[in-house]
Formats: structure tokens, C-alpha cells, sequence
DNA sequence: CCAAAAGTGTTGGTTTTACACCCATGG
DNA sequence: CCATGGGTGTAAAACCAACACTTTTGG
């Protein structure tokens, strides 16, 4: 009995996501491990199906909600793959999108069986289909939107220190930058806010926290 | 009797594409007339179903081949669209492209019966479906890029002043620049070196003519 | 008192902007 | 000789890059 549904099933449009997020010190990507063929068994994005009656958008909100237990991230449409023999099934295009969360938001709990993983950007092992080149592209993108958009809100808590900021920089760019540089140019973005607060508890000097005035994407000139 | 490429048919991906170029001081995009429902006799992009053994790369191309006249032009993908709505006809999903084009290398001729034409950007008629929200982003993205990349010598012929340099810049970007500051800033590029010819004919001083060092696209800091 | 990270300004170089007049040609 | 667009430089302002020491805390 081929429900309508299957028309896209065999015609094959996947939704694939690429999600970041910053771990001790790394920026990671989830990586579901894949349970069944092709590629059993090997690491890849989550994903999965676009349904009938869904838009992309809607697909990819699917996909964090069930594979990574996130909603309400940031999000974008990233690329659409359509090589002909990107999957060993047939024909399948993928349309991937890439997404920013904060650590402390993901949560693996009750996702299904295919042992989702935060992996480190920068030591990837090997991906099933084309995901090593979508990795690839999407990094491009987030470093791309890092230097003229504040995206970057997306990646922390809602109260960081400027060191915390600067460092997701710095992981990001995967490039050092100058403490004093960066402080005075950021802080005349007027993006962020002092709070009252301070980050207690190290054996050091407190830091002040901020805080994003507004969490909508800007367009900048120019960050760095 | 429904072959293997009806199911795409069914399913519904579509390749559009907007291509741009530039004629008489102004920024123009081809657009077709409907030939049959829906939106019979109203102005569309050109487009067109995905064939199951071409990818969207390729089909944007033979798109453009068949309904413009052109090949070997500069073609990027845009975005895809996926709105449940977007096609009275049923679910389809449009995989966009754009491409720039000088006007001398239009040819309609030969194409079908969709009376392809160059309508201004700055005044377009009614459009089918969601394809003046397509424009609106693609005029978006080509100006994004005509800042960081040097895409514009697509829209250009072979050797060129600098003021029709810098005219389509002004067309696209809808803005006056400063000749002088345009000037200095461009040839500090190093992407274009005088030739030894004149334009002449005008009852006024001939311009030297120009031409890029290279036609592969790249990447720059920032144009303005 | 020590270790660790927080916080803070100045200088020189580069880039950007604003702005107006003379030149070469064809008719 | 006139109308047209071609071609050219300078000064002020803004921006960017390089660079090192003092402060505050917890242990």
C-alpha cells in the first residue's frame, strides 16, 4: 500500500543538519552513529526524510527535536547536494542546513538508538556519503556569518565574559586574537551589555558578565 | 505508462533560474511567459522539472542553454525553496540558481515558445508563484557578492572601461560611487591591467580600455 | 604571597572619504 | 570652439594592528 508519502521516499529528499556547538574548548558537530545500511555502523549527520507535508524548514526543526532534543535554535539553509551517486540507494538529494546551539541546550536523553555524539570539528573520522564535503561547506558559512553577523549569541549562555566570547572566536577561526584589540572593538559594536554580575569562583580575578541587548541575527559591516 | 522520471515529476523538483545581466544603465533578469496553467500568460523565471539523471548543477545549465541562449556562464546555487503552498499544482520544491551573463551572449533565439525577455529589476510586472520572492534574494546575494568577490566581470565584456566598470557596480548596488575613490580602490586590486586600446567613437576623450587578469572567481577582503 | 586570568591605552600605519579641475576627442 | 565624458591628487578622519603591565581573587 504506497501512500503518497513514498513518492518523496523513493524520489529521495533528505534533510541533513549540520549542528555546532563549542565543548571544552573545541568546536564540535553532532554525529549520529548510522544503524543500518548503507554505512553501517559509520558516523554521519543527522537526518533524515523530508515528509510530504513539510516544508525544509520545518524538516530540519524535526530533525534537532528528535536527534538532538533542541528547539528554537538558530538555523539556515545551508546547500542542496544532489550528485547523482551521493547515496548507494539512488537517487537522493540532500537539502542540509546548518545550526548553532549552545552546549547546556542539547540533550541526547530519548533520542532513538543511533548513539548521537558531539565530535571535534578539527578531528573528524571518516563520514558516510558526501557529509565530510557538507562539514566542509558549513564551516566555510559559520566562519563567513561569524565576521559580519552576531550569530555568535547562538553559541553561548545568556551571560558570558568577554573572554568566554572572544574564545568562541578564536575556536571558530581557529586563529588567535588580541585580548585588548578585540574588547574595544566588540564593545563598540554596542551589541552587549555589562550586567551587575560576575563570573565567581575561579582562584583569580572576577569576571564581569554581559549579555546580548537582542538576540535577532544583525547584519555587521565588518567584525574582524 | 510512467517511467522512472515521472516520479520525479510527481514529487516535484524544479530547477529555476535567475539570470541576470545588464543593458541600457540598468540591471535586467530574464523572464519567460507562461505558456499553460498555472499562471498561464503571466512572467516566470525560467525553469524547469530535474530529470532523474542530471543533477542540479546540470539542470540549471540546460536551462539556461534552452532558454537563453547561453552556456559555460557564471552559475551559483541560491536556495531551496519548500513552502507547502508554493505550487497550486501540488508539492514542489524549486532548487535555485543565479547566473550572470553579459547581454551579448543572450540568444533567444531558437528557445520555445515562452517569450523569454529581459525585464528591468527595478520594475518588475506580477510574477508566477514565489518568484519575486526569489528575486528579491537573489538580488541580495549578488550584491553581497559583488563586494567580496569579483564576480562582475561576468557582466562585462571582454574589455570594458572603468566607467562602465564602475557603472555596473552602481547599477546593481543602486547607488553612486565616487569616480576617483573607485578608481584608485580598483586598480590597488590588481585584478584588471590596461590594455593598449582606446574605446573611441564618442564625440570625447577615448578610454583605455580594460580587462581582468583572471576569470576564476575570487575571493577578496572588501570591495566597498 | 602566589598563580591565574581580568582588565586597560597609546602609537604608527593603513584605509577610507570627500572633493574640483584640466584633457582629448568628434562634430 | 563646444559638448562630452576621461582622467587625475590631496588632506582629514576613521580604522586597524601591535604591544605589556597592573588588578583582583582563591587557595
Amino acid at each position: 500500500m504506497p501512500s503518497k508519502m513514498d513518492i518523496f521516499k523513493i524520489a529521495g529528499i533528505t534533510v541533513d543538519v549540520v549542528l555546532f556547538t563549542i565543548e571544552d574548548g573545541s568546536l564540535r558537530v553532532v554525529l549520529i552513529q548510522r544503524d543500518n545500511e548503507p554505512y553501517h555502523g559509520v558516523r554521519a549527520l543527522p537526518g533524515g526524510f523530508m515528509q510530504e507535508n513539510e516544508t525544509a524548514d520545518a524538516a530540519a526543526a524535526r530533525i534537532l527535536r528528535e536527534k538532538a532534543g533542541v528547539k528554537d535554535i538558530y538555523t539556515e539553509q545551508l546547500y542542496t547536494f544532489s550528485d547523482l551517486r551521493r547515496d548507494p540507494r539512488g537517487r537522493v538529494i540532500s537539502i542540509t542546513y546548518f545550526a548553532l546551539v549552545a552546549r547546556d541546550q542539547i540533550n541526547f536523553k530519548g533520542s532513538d538508538l543511533q548513539a548521537p555524539a558531539l565530535l571535534p570539528m578539527y578531528h573528524l573520522p571518516h563520514l558516510a556519503f558526501d557529509h565530510k564535503q557538507i562539514l566542509v561547506y558549513s564551516l566555510e558559512r559559520l566562519r563567513a556569518k561569524l565576521e559580519y553577523t552576531n550569530i555568535v549569541y547562538s553559541l553561548l549562555t545568556p551571560t558570558f565574559t568577554l573572554t568566554q566570547l572572544q574564545q568562541a572566536y578564536e575556536i571558530i577561526l581557529d586563529r588567535k586574537l588580541d585580548k585588548r584589540n578585540f574588547r574595544k572593538k566588540y564593545l563598540s559594536l554596542g551589541l552587549i551589555q555589562a550586567t551587575k554580575q560576575f563570573e565567581r569562583g575561579g582562584r583569580r580575578r572576577p569576571a564581569v558578565l554581559y549579555r546580548f541587548k537582542a538576540q535577532e541575527i544583525e547584519q555587521l559591516k565588518k567584525f574582524f
